[in-house]
DNA sequence: AACTAGAACAACCGCCAAAGC
DNA sequence: AGCTTTGGCGGTTGTTCTAGT
C-alpha cells in the first residue's frame, strides 16, 4: 500500500511547459489568485498535476523572478548562507531577492558545491574564492542590497532556531533538554543533529523559553570563556552574541533580543537583519 | 558534420508539517 | 484527539544544451 498520489497521473501532460500552458496558468492565477493547487488544473483547464502548476508558478511565472546570470555577489552570499544553514534552500532563497530555492539548489549542485569543495581541499578554512578579484572586493565592501526584486518566500519564513557550532551542540543539548523538561511544552532539540553533522548548525530552541527559564543561566557553562575562539567545522568562527567574546551566554541571548538581531524572539526570522549581520563586523568570521 | 560526454536546468517525487474538519 | 487534506521542502531524475573530438 503506497501513499495516495497527489493527483491522477493518467491523461496529464508532463515535462516542459508550453507557452500556451504558461499563459493559461498566469491568466488563471491573475484572475483567481494562488492556492487550491489540487483543484486548480481542472478549474483552469490545464492537463497538469496541481503540484506541477504550483512549481511552475513559484519558480518561473511569478512576477519578480530573476532568471540566470547569478552574480558573484549572489554566489558569495549563497556560499555563506549555505555554510550557516546547510541545504535549507528555501531559507537561502529567502535572502536572495528574485531567486527561487530550485534555482539556487541547481546552481549549488552544478557549480558551487564543486567550487567550495575545491577551495576546501586547497585550504580547509577558506570558503571564499580568494583568487577571484571580485571576492577580494567583497571582503572590504558589503554586498549590495538587492531590493529591486521581491524576496521569493514560500514556507520557510519562521525560525525559532539558534545557530550553534557543532562542538557546542551536544553540550547545549543536554542542558536544553533539562530546560525543556522542566519548563516548556514547545522547546525541543532537533535529533537531526546526529544524522546531519556537517550542515546542522541549528538547534530547535525557542529562545523565549530559554530566556524565561530559571535554568537558562546554566547554559553559560556550556560555552568557552569570553574571548576564546571556537574551533570547529568548517572554519574557526567567532560567535557574535556577546561583545567580542566568541561565546554564547544567556545575557548574550538577552542582548541579541534587545538588539533585534536576525533571530527574533517572536519567532520571525528577518533575512535583512541576517544580511546586515553577515556584513557587520560581528559576523561569523568565515574568511579567517 | 556527426558523435559523445558533461554541464545546466526544468520538472518530478516522496516525505513531512500544518491546517482543517 | 485523530484523521484527512493541502502546501511546501529537498533530493533526484530526465531532458536539453554545449563544448570537445
Amino acid at each position: 500500500m503506497g501513499r495516495r498520489p497527489c493527483c491522477a497521473k493518467e491523461g496529464l501532460n508532463r515535462g516542459i511547459w508550453t507557452a500556451g500552458e504558461d499563459k493559461i496558468l498566469i491568466d488563471y492565477i491573475q484572475a483567481h489568485g494562488e492556492g487550491k493547487w489540487r483543484d486548480l488544473p481542472q478549474r483552469a483547464g490545464l492537463k497538469r498535476c496541481g503540484k506541477s502548476c504550483r512549481l511552475r508558478w513559484l519558480n518561473y511565472l511569478r512576477p519578480g523572478i530573476k532568471r540566470g546570470n547569478i552574480s558573484m555577489d549572489e554566489e558569495e552570499l549563497i556560499i555563506r548562507l549555505h555554510n550557516l544553514l546547510g541545504n535549507r534552500w528555501s531559507l537561502i532563497a529567502g535572502r536572495l531577492p528574485g531567486r527561487t530555492d530550485n534555482e539556487i539548489k541547481n546552481h549549488w549542485n552544478t557549480n558551487l558545491s564543486k567550487k567550495v569543495q575545491d577551495q576546501t581541499h586547497q585550504n580547509p578554512v577558506k570558503l571564499s574564492n580568494e583568487s577571484e578579484p571580485q571576492s577580494e572586493m567583497l571582503k572590504e565592501e558589503s554586498p549590495p542590497r538587492l531590493e529591486t526584486h521581491p524576496v521569493i518566500r514560500t514556507k520557510a519564513i519562521r525560525c525559532t532556531r539558534v545557530i550553534l557550532p557543532p562542538p557546542l551542540l551536544d553540550q547545549v543539548a543536554s542542558k536544553a533538554t533539562s530546560v525543556h523538561n522542566s519548563n516548556s511544552e514547545t522547546s525541543s532539540y532537533s535529533s537531526s543533529r546526529q544524522s546531519n553533522l556537517s550542515s546542522d548548525f541549528l538547534a530547535n530552541f525557542n529562545i523565549d523559553d530559554l530566556l524565561m527559564s530559571d535554568q537558562a543561566q546554566n547554559l553559560d557553562s556550556c560555552f568557552p570563556p569570553e574571548g576564546e575562539k571556537v574551533d570547529c567545522y568548517p572554519s574557526n568562527f567567532t560567535l557574535p552574541m556577546h561583545d567580542d567574546a566568541g561565546c554564547i551566554r544567556s545575557e548574550g541571548l538577552e542582548r541579541w533580543r534587545e538588539d533585534d538581531e536576525p533571530f527574533r524572539t517572536n519567532g520571525d526570522f528577518d533575512f535583512n537583519s541576517l544580511a546586515s549581520f553577515l556584513d557587520s563586523d560581528d559576523r561569523f568570521d568565515l574568511d579567517e
